[in-house]
DNA sequence: TCATATATGTCAACAAGGCTGACATAAAAA
DNA sequence: TTTTTATGTCAGCCTTGTTGACATATATGA
């Protein structure tokens, strides 16, 4: 028997080191999400909405396909929230300039609020759990989290690209380090 | 003084470094969830199957009560998930010994087949995303994550404490280290 | 012992947000 | 001009959350 970190099998993880990890996610995500679940309820908006708001903030001019892209989501399911949110004045559509056929969708003044509102809580929770962390637990974090992902959505985080110090970390640069170029 | 970086506001995250948490939070819980997804859909199963059959796994013998405290959802909610898994033979359970109220919770040998075939691919996970990452950075990932999460969540991961070094960092220490007392 | 509280379960109805499948329209592209 | 693409829509289904009301067995305190 033989554990993992001085063991033989690198890629087994020691029942302890599995579990607390996966808790560690799910709790933590619980968390982040429960803040803004408050928010939107008053608005009679759910996580769906939220992750429309946030990307279209993010992307203002963003296509409905590449919105279908991110989300992961089908049209059908898409619509229904899209919907909601144009008919309630937090999204425009415009025509595509080059294609006409496309919706470019950008948030309303009033949908800019509610994505700060929203966003907001989490700056919050993030700002204190940093603070609390240190700067190399946030690195830490940052990395790992970047190698968890789904490979095709790690392209997203290019500015920030793999780096190989010694041939062994690999992640995100921070936003902050980036933006020193 | 300062800050997590540098920088003049400490609960104040820059755009880009804020945006970039949100996001990689948001792509590394789906990617995690994804192949057990999958594996689940065969058994008719969805995610809240697999949180109950994780955390019967995980604590043999609980009480119903104590799950529900855990999963944050009501009675009904997990009445039907449970119902169906005690129905189907993956969860059995036995009248408290003191306290012949209870229904105390435990995996059969199919549940807990089960159990190890979705623990697995997280495990794989897991143990790709922590090689291509360093123990570092391990550290830092269970210490944000450990910030993060609701208090009231984080005495869950009780034995592995806060320590607070130089009056610094807060986190959990690894289950390999708690584990070498 | 009796009354109350607790642990658990059940029935019914509803909502959010996924899904599939089929079909429609306008505009681009071949 | 025909085909493909971007988008939308209707209809129906599933999972998983919710609330509210009520039922049963057991434990506990007065």
């Amino acid at each position: 028997m033989v554990d993992v970190k001085s063991g033989p099998n690198p890629l087994f993880l020691r029942e302890e080191e599995l579990r607390q990890a996966i808790e560690l996610l799910y709790f933590a995500y619980r968390g982040f999400t429960a803040e803004p679940d408050q928010i939107l309820a008053d608005y009679g908006f759910g996580r769906a909405h939220h992750r429309v708001i946030y990307f279209v903030g993010r992307h203002p001019g963003t296509t409905v396909s590449a919105l279908l892209e991110i989300l992961g989501i089908t049209k059908q399911s898409l619509s229904r929230v899209l919907g909601q949110l144009v008919r309630d004045g937090f999204v425009v559509q415009r025509p595509g300039t080059h294609d006409r056929r496309q919706r470019l969708l950008e948030l309303t003044e009033t949908g800019r609020e509610l994505e700060r509102a929203l966003t907001e809580t989490q700056r919050v929770r993030l700002a204190r759990a940093f603070r609390n962390s240190g700067a190399n637990a946030v690195e830490g974090f940052r990395t790992v989290l970047y190698n968890l992902m789904d490979e095709a959505h790690q392209a997203r985080f290019a500015g920030l690209q793999p780096e190989r110090e010694a041939g062994r970390e690999v992640g995100p640069k921070s936003g902050r380090e980036a933006g020193r170029r």
